[in-house]
DNA sequence: TTGCAGTCAATATC
DNA sequence: GATATTGACTGCAA
């Protein structure tokens, strides 16, 4: 009966617990061949029985910490044949603990530390030690991925910046070496870690990495070792090229791949970079305010005023949804880390996708009785922009339902934007960006008035109500969870 | 088709 | 030089 529920009815993942997940990973290990068959497809070497193969990725793991481990390892590991669900899920059990835990190693091992990703980071000369590949291959960190416990992303990034910083480490060189992500992805993601049942598997990936470099007691040695081999391939390089006179040769440190080819042609096929100047980012925020999810017209028009491609403008509005709705989870995280728990499990954010329906009415709502001057309406502005936006916000919950709706979104196609109003608004800019990107500052804003917590899920709330409004006027059988 | 997640990589900022 | 920001792209799902 449970099987035949769970087939024909499956969770989501980020709706199951724990225990809930464990038969989902036993079919995904079935369907691997991983259990029930003798030898683990993939990582092939030795380790014949599934078990084993489910042991075996406890190793690169396993070396980082927990002594205790050992015991139902071996224990596990012993037990040949016997795929028996008991052993299984123990294996599964204790993996889990292992990524969970930060816990201070006992050991260094040589191989299985950060899984690498399959690149060469480095330059030329792989250190014959460190990180890469351990016989643990892409399969298996998605492996460890699946089965790894919820993690807290927000203190795997704190802890991590932390190392790096206390160690002098760039986001470049961990990035590359460790997550097998470029700079700019680490900065984001060490900046605006997403809650962790707000990720997909791949994006749960740089995370477990983090989690396992963290449990490596020799982490930070190897990444020095790496930025000191960098640094003489560096110099190596360079002093190669100069003697070769050739002149242009980009310094490009270590990594090799900066530059695979020839720089000279390259710059013809590059298209530059459009960069948005302020006054069109700010109309393309006034246009967001009215109408998150614009028609197709509401681009063109859009694209037309503000002289943009018009997948220039659907790319931003797409960035910006998916940015604001960041911020948000990192305001949760931190308002839940300052009290309340369960918080990161709102409903406003689970249901995903920015849900269309609080759009118009809750920004708008806001906008529209925004004003310059008094307190009350100042305040708002600087929190409303970042919280409301996408997704019903607390505040929201209160002026929304007054003023929202028609106002705003229906003169949507005339956006204010581009010239008039962008002037007028141009002073306050600032700040008001500022509060989009969640800065300090507007963290502070709020915080006075503040009970975060409780505004969001005021938010949620009005945010199903309106839901379920816009559903039942639509007719549309809509399932909600709650 | 549309929206989103995850990323890259150019550029800006510190 | 390191880090942050952000426009664009890819791949996937509904």
């Amino acid at each position: 009966g449970s099987v035949s529920d769970m087939l024909s009815r499956p969770k989501p993942w980020s709706k199951l617990t724990q225990k809930g997940r464990e038969p989902f990973i036993r079919m995904q290990l079935w369907l691997n061949g991983e259990l029930g068959q003798g030898v683990l497809p993939v990582q092939g070497q030795q380790q014949g029985p599934v078990l084993h193969s489910v042991t075996s990725l406890q190793d690169p793991l396993q070396q980082g910490c927990v002594s205790s481990e050992s015991t139902p390892k071996t224990s596990a590991s012993c037990s040949p044949a016997p795929e028996s669900p008991m052993s299984s899920s123990e294996s599964v059990k204790s993996l889990t603990e292992l990524v969970q835990q930060p816990c201070p190693p006992i050991e260094a091992s040589k191989d299985g530390k950060p899984p690498e990703p399959s690149d060469p980071p480095a330059s030329d000369s792989q250190p014959a030690t460190p990180l890469p590949l351990s016989g643990h291959s892409a399969l298996s960190i998605q492996e460890l991925v699946a089965m790894s416990p919820e993690l807290d992303t927000y203190g795997i990034t704190k802890r991590v910046k932390e190392v790096l910083t206390d160690n002098n480490l760039g986001q470049r060189l961990f990035g590359e070496t460790i997550l097998g992500l470029t700079q700019g992805s680490v900065s984001d993601l060490l900046a605006r870690p997403k809650p962790w049942h707000k990720l997909s598997l791949k994006g749960r990936e740089p995370f477990v990495r983090m989690q396992l470099w963290l449990n490596d007691p020799n982490n930070v040695e190897k990444l020095m070792d790496m930025k000191r081999m960098e640094k003489k391939a560096y110099m190596k390089r360079r002093h190669s090229s100069v003697s070769d006179s050739q002149p242009c040769e980009p310094p490009s440190v270590g990594t090799e791949y900066s530059q695979g080819a020839s720089p000279q042609p390259q710059h013809q096929l590059k298209k530059p970079r459009v960069v948005l100047a302020p006054e069109e980012k700010e109309a393309l925020k006034r246009a967001y305010q009215q109408k998150p999810y614009p028609s197709p017209k509401t681009i063109e028009d859009l694209a037309t005023q503000l002289n943009l491609k018009t997948s220039t403008v659907i790319n931003w509005f797409h960035n910006y949804r998916s940015r604001i709705r960041r911020e948000l989870f990192i305001e949760e995280i931190q308002a839940g880390s300052q009290g309340q728990a369960g918080a990161s499990d709102s409903p406003s954010a689970r249901s995903g996708r920015a849900a269309p329906s609080s759009e118009g009415d809750s920004c708008d709502g806001v906008e529209a009785t925004e004003g310059p001057g008094s307190a009350d309406t100042e305040e708002p502005k600087s929190q409303g922009e970042v919280e409301r936006e996408d997704a019903p916000r607390p505040d929201a919950a209160t002026s929304a339902a007054a003023a929202p709706g028609e106002g705003p979104a229906a003169r949507s196609s005339a956006p204010p934007p581009s010239n008039s109003s962008s002037s007028s608004s141009a002073p306050r800019r600032p700040s008001s960006l500022q509060s989009l990107f969640g800065l300090p500052e507007a963290a502070g804003a709020r915080d006075s008035r503040d009970n975060p917590l409780r505004k969001k899920k005021a938010a949620n709330l009005n945010s199903i109500i309106h839901r379920l409004e816009k559903a039942a006027s639509r007719e549309e059988p809509i399932e909600w969870e709650f």
